[in-house]
RNA sequence: GCCAGAGUAGCUCAGGGGUAGAGCACUUCCUUGGUAAGGAAGGGGUCAGGGGUUCAAUUCCCCUCUCCGGCUCCA
């Protein structure tokens, strides 16, 4: 007998060589079909491989991510066995289970493509072979059987894949006809895979490498029963709905033209609205906080960068420099404004009772990135940074790195960004040469930024080898509609600048010392961060960034005289207000106007002419009544005051 | 940059080797209304651009540009 026990604390003798699936079902049948996969002792355990031992024992039911993954690497393998069948003599590359969904890699033999329209018919074949109800069966090998295997097959990826293995730890699945070099864990059955969407297919390179092939990736999802698939296909379309690009285009806020150049986004005049508001407000902001406000150049000597080091580390892949034609001087366009904030510091001598020196610019880079890269707003090649550098002396590194987490921390709240995450990018050990700097301030710096993130109690995830080349960072992560990570706030200790333009300051000794310095941003740039908005808002922005607060609605063209008095004293007041005076229909002129996302409509009709008043309608939410004017500019001052504040 | 798909009116899209279509938007007229679509008429297209095949190309083929989905990259 063996003593299983359970996540509760409480503990059963079974018989050696029972099954999880076994002791599902005899807590109860019902239990059975419902858990996918185990935990034992900490491992993730197929439901069908027995138990030899006393262990701990936790069941998978779908709402735990270790039952999902192992559903959708089934349903990988599932898919790998509809392919081998309909292609026969395709290649496979890796097959996981990600975030929603799984994929697989697939190179298909001779010059066969597949395409989106092949889909279907490889979604068919897979429900054909999973209504076979299949078992998934493990096999422990030998690296040579393994390697011997899928050498007899063909599959060059796999050997590749088991050349790097250990010895003594390859398992090998199969499934109906298929077998895969794979750890594992699976279901015990491909009949508990109900419903299946093939979502896209795409390139991908082997091993991530671009010299290497370039794979056919396919993307699925599955679900136990029909009715999560279309609930989730639902939350899909919905999502689209909330796409920036399409609410950018159907409220008029930014565009972009063939012409003019791709990832170099136009402003239009809405869309230019909202980015003020919020240069407005964190201006105000930072003002409160200490910081001073430069303006720096478009361009700047590409010795400039030579200096800064960016020209060795990106010159290649920047956009190239450009000459003057008398002189033949070399300007880049900025792809950075830190460079310029050092010499902006260097103009005056410093004093250590002066520091932190807060530099901020809304400065506008430009950045090459790949065209096949480029998307909506997220990722452009001419952005705008809310971008600040400060000078401090070492002590006061940790404090000054707190201050501008809770900076961030504080803007998030107000614009009701709550799904975020925090990530510490440190250096990767073991490639050094791609970062410049002496290992003492690289170590001295990834400390401080932990301990400050740790002070803050800010829950992070740590990832070796993302930092910036001059130093670590900590980035304020969102999601976008379709769920792709984006970054927004970023804070970066970085102690190379400082050396390369020669930075100091007086120290209390009267001795020549080096400041740290911090680079930052809070919404990173104004492109993403409104990307990121527009989505989060479905374009319903909060009343004090709306580029229209109001929409006059007179109920008959009789009205027009009182409503264009109310349009004037409103844009008078601050208020930006529009009058639509088109002879349509109330209903009608209602109906365009939210559509249009505009905050509050007022209606105006006898009665408001009668009273001195207007009738308000909230966006979304309806009639709200009569109000006087001078009521509704206070109401509407009082409600931006409101979102301002915490 | 790489792989795959797409580009038809301002927008969303249908069509298809032989006068180019719808809905919405726009213009004009009728309607003057009370909280999410009133009616009629009209204007609007080098079917992304360039080459080819053909008696004939918006449709088939090739190239270029742009967009969409990924991959790689991302100071």
């Amino acid at each position: 007998m063996i003593k299983i026990t359970f996540p509760d604390g409480t503990t059963k003798d079974y018989k050696k060589g029972i099954t999880s699936l076994e002791i599902a079902e005899q807590i109860n049948p019902g239990l059975a079909k419902e858990v996918y996969v185990a935990t034992v002792n900490g491992e993730i355990y197929d439901l069908s491989r027995p138990l030899y031992n006393d262990s701990t024992l936790k069941l998978h039911k779908w709402d735990d991510e270790e039952a999902r993954h192992a559903f959708w690497h089934s349903s990988a393998h599932l898919m790998a066995e509809a392919l081998e069948s309909l292609y026969p003599g395709i290649k496979f590359g890796i097959g996981p289970a990600i975030e929603n969904g799984f994929y697989y890699d697939v190179d298909p033999a001779d010059d066969t493509v597949i395409t989106e329209a092949d889909l279907p018919i490889i979604e068919n074949k897979m429900k054909e072979l999973a209504s076979l109800n299949q078992i998934f069966t493990r096999k422990e090998v030998t690296k040579k059987e393994a390697f011997d295997l899928f050498t007899k097959k063909g599959d060059e990826y796999k050997t590749e894949l088991i050349n790097e293995l250990e010895d003594g730890t390859i398992t090998l699945y199969s499934s109906g006809n298929f077998i895969d070099l794979c750890r594992g864990p699976h279901l015990p059955s491909t009949g508990s895979v109900k419903a299946i969407k093939l979502t896209s297919i795409a390139g991908a390179y082997w091993r991530g490498d671009e010299k290497r092939k370039m794979l056919t990736r396919i993307y699925g999802i599955t679900f136990p029963r029909q009715k999560m698939l279309d609930e989730y296909l639902v939350i899909l379309e919905e999502a689209k709905r909330r796409d920036h690009r399409k609410i950018g285009k159907e409220l008029e806020l930014f565009s972009f033209s063939p012409k003019v150049g791709m990832g170099l986004p136009l402003w239009l005049p809405k869309g230019a609205d909202i980015r003020q508001n919020l240069i407005d407000f964190l201006t105000r902001l930072l003002k409160k906080h200490g910081y001073k406000i430069v303006a720096t150049p478009h361009i700047g000597n590409v010795n400039l960068y030579k200096l800064s080091g960016h020209y060795e580390k990106y010159g290649s892949s920047s956009f190239q420099p450009m000459s003057t034609p008398q002189e033949g001087e070399q300007f880049m366009l900025k792809p950075m404004n830190c460079p310029h904030h050092c010499e902006i510091y260097n103009v005056t001598p410093h004093s250590y009772k002066e520091l932190p020196v807060r530099l901020a610019e809304f400065g506008t880079v430009y950045r090459y990135e790949q065209s096949g890269e480029l998307h909506g707003l997220t990722r452009v090649r001419s952005f705008t940074q809310d971008d600040a550098h400060h000078f401090c002396r070492p002590d006061q590194l940790r404090e000054e790195f707190k201050k501008i987490i809770d900076l961030i921390l504080y803007i998030f709240k107000i614009l009701n960004l709550n799904d975020f995450t925090a990530q510490i990018s440190l250096r990767d050990p073991d490639n050094k040469e791609k970062y410049i700097g002496t290992d003492e301030n690289w170590d001295k710096a990834e400390q401080d930024i932990i301990s400050a993130a740790g002070e803050k109690n800010l829950i992070t995830t740590v990832v070796r080898g993302e930092a910036a080349f001059y130093g670590p960072k900590l980035d304020f992560m969102v999601k976008d509609a379709i769920g792709r990570k984006w970054q927004l706030g970023t804070i970066q200790v970085d102690y190379n600048l400082p050396e390369r333009f020669d930075l100091s300051y007086t120290g209390s000794d009267n001795q020549r010392h080096r400041p740290v310095m911090i680079h930052r941003a809070v919404f990173g740039s104004l492109e993403r961060f409104i990307a990121v908005l527009i989505e989060n808002t479905a374009g319903k922005f909060p009343l004090w960034l709306a580029p229209e607060k109001a929409v006059i609605i007179p109920v008959s063209d009789k009205f027009n005289d009182y409503a264009l008095k109310i349009l004037q004293i409103l844009n008078n007041s601050d208020i930006c207000t529009l009058i639509d005076d088109r002879s349509e229909k109330l209903g009608k002129k209602i109906r365009d106007n939210e559509l249009k996302r505009i905050p509050y409509l007022l209606i105006v009709g006898e009665k408001e002419v009668e009273n001195n008043t207007v009738s308000i309608r909230k966006q979304g939410d309806g009639d709200k009544g009569n109000m006087t004017i001078d009521e509704f500019v206070s109401f509407i001052k009082e409600e931006i005051n409101k979102e301002l504040s915490l």
